[in-house]
DNA sequence: ACTTGCCTCTCCCACCGTGGCAAGGTTCAG
DNA sequence: CTGAACCTTGCCACGGTGGGAGAGGCAAGT
């Protein structure tokens, strides 16, 4: 790899694949996030290459660790507003991540009910060479729904 | 309500609003799982309109029931087709449900590693009007991860 | 016969977040 | 100068669902 100017972020500004490499953010989602608003006025050379300043690179690894717990792009938004308005209150951080814990909490006993279901299917189906299969007449509404 | 013909689909066929409704599949999926060859072969009226036969709508509730288990269209056109064949194996169709099992553990585990970074993030954001947050100390990699 | 109201038809567009590809310009090292 | 690696924009795709437009079908009421 053949070092670049400024790869390692000490002084100016870098380009889309070294800020990508710097947040860990595809080069490509780099982009969308701009084309969203998330991240405004990015810098420009000459021939119309991006340039990240590090505060760029701070708002994308706060976007990505935000996207890993799972935050929507509409919230992330909110979040690096608050983030950057000095004199938020912390109570509107804290109510965002609230109801996405909430919604997430939904999620998980939903798909935690599929897992049950699933389970009680998968110990009374043989899985042999024969054709007869609990899971399917569960499926077809044939036999009664296993508890 | 005006009575339609047949609503109660006692014998012949019904049109693609009644069997959304026998279904509970909305019509736009009955189409959309037409068009992916999931429900081949829906009969036609001279004028054009879809006709499901009893033998079609109880498809589409093993179809709706499979949905409901977080299974992939992909999965689900497999297991119709293990379905009407009456040769399967109940192993084929065990394999499926078990990978699904599997990615939809994955899932949650992934989801609920989230839900506890949330937990801990929560707890220690006081949420009241002052600008101190820990929540978006944490996303923006100022502090130490917490625990 | 005509209107009214509901049904259905086919198409196209949107979401969300991500990836891929194509066709072209830029920058840098050998 | 050439080639490699990078960048640009733009379009298409996924999965599964919903929305709507514009047109036609059908039954019931007048």
């Amino acid at each position: 790899m053949p070092s670049r100017p400024d790869t390692q972020g000490t002084g100016a500004s870098v380009t889309i694949g070294e800020a990508a490499r710097q947040s860990g953010v595809s080069a490509k989602m780099l982009r969308h996030y701009e084309s969203l608003g998330l991240l405004a006025n990015v810098a420009r050379t000459d021939s119309g290459y991006r340039l990240y300043t590090a505060a760029d690179v701070h708002t994308l690894r706060f976007i990505k660790r935000s996207r890993d717990l799972g935050f929507s792009m509409l919230e992330i938004a909110e979040l690096v507003n608050l983030w950057q308005n000095h004199s938020r209150a912390s109570a509107s951080v804290k109510q965002i991540a609230q109801k996405h814990l909430e919604s997430l909490a939904q999620r998980i006993e939903g798909m935690q009910a599929m897992q049950r279901s699933l389970q009680t299917l998968l110990q009374h189906c043989h899985g042999d060479d024969r054709p007869d299969c609990p899971i399917l007449d569960d499926l077809s509404g044939v036999s009664k729904r296993l508890p």
